[in-house]
DNA sequence: CTACTTGCAAAGCCTTTGCAAACTA
DNA sequence: TAGTTTGCAAAGGCTTTGCAAGTAG
């Protein structure tokens, strides 16, 4: 079984930090405090989640300011955004595309970048059906290994 | 490569039929008509587009009516739903989960079910993470053969 | 005849947008 | 100072819901 190794939050927020810059955007209070949960982001917390725990340090944000900040974030590839049934998740701690687990009775979200699948569907799909992978979004949804303990009776 | 292979859609009208009445359902002209268009189903359409073909044969049908009887083959799991960012497609003549290739060229989405990776790749979660794996959704959205000759100049 | 189904319109949910005021550089 | 960003509120797209009228069994 595979313990989750996250990236540096900090080297996430920096490389965020800089890509706004690139682009020229101006470098307000709220949006630092925004990136620093985006690079932190444990959970997968959707933009509601986002600008609840923003609301903490600067009382005054609105959501709209979360979504147009995780806008530009998105093109620039430096936040994922999962697709949850008409609902976004982020994560920005690792912004590549990979699968995801979900539990159905817990609700938590486990990063499936460790299956060796992962490696070779996309070839897979070319070898097979002759289509040319860009982006995918693959998710599960079940009973992690807690869950399925309490399930078992 | 692969030729899609479909169920025939007259089976699949009579199980879904079976269904509905098995729950008590009464049947009415629209779901009758409905459901023939969900059997049938091709190129995974969203609501809308089954109300607009539905509209043909039945002028005052409701889209409202469309939703109501998705909802109900959804919990027989006699239709498969697609969520692709807040827009849901509608497969109901594969009703089982499977891949889905989107050309993000020309809009066209393929059914992915003949993937080696499919069949393996539950065990393979269950392996890795001990994730009891219960339903998927899994999108991969790139290039398909015809638009990927027109890309490439 | 009874209970389910229908169409309509309104409400819901998440996300995006328009705009004047505020602020960064 | 000039141009970006902000908060607010409203609008947008898709889906669901409430309800009285209509219909299947």
């Amino acid at each position: 079984m595979i313990i989750n190794n996250k990236t540096d939050p900090e080297l996430r927020y920096q490389k965020m930090l800089a890509k706004l810059r690139e682009r020229g955007c101006r470098i307000t209070s709220h949006r630092i405090g925004l990136l620093h949960l985006i690079a932190e982001s444990e959970g997968h917390p959707s933009a509601a989640q986002l600008y609840e725990r923003l609301r903490l340090q600067f009382p005054t944000v609105s959501l709209a300011t979360v979504y147009k900040t995780i806008a530009l974030l998105k093109q620039d590839n430096e936040i994922l955004e999962i697709d949850l049934h008409g609902q976004s998740r982020y994560d920005g701690n690792k912004p590549f595309q990979h699968p995801h687990l979900i539990c159905t009775r817990c609700g938590q979200i486990i990063d499936g970048d460790a299956l060796p699948s992962m490696l070779t569907i996309n070839q897979q799909i070319e070898d097979v059906y002759g289509f040319k992978v860009q982006q995918q979004q693959q998710v599960f949804y079940g009973l992690c290994p807690k869950c399925q303990q309490v399930t078992d009776v």
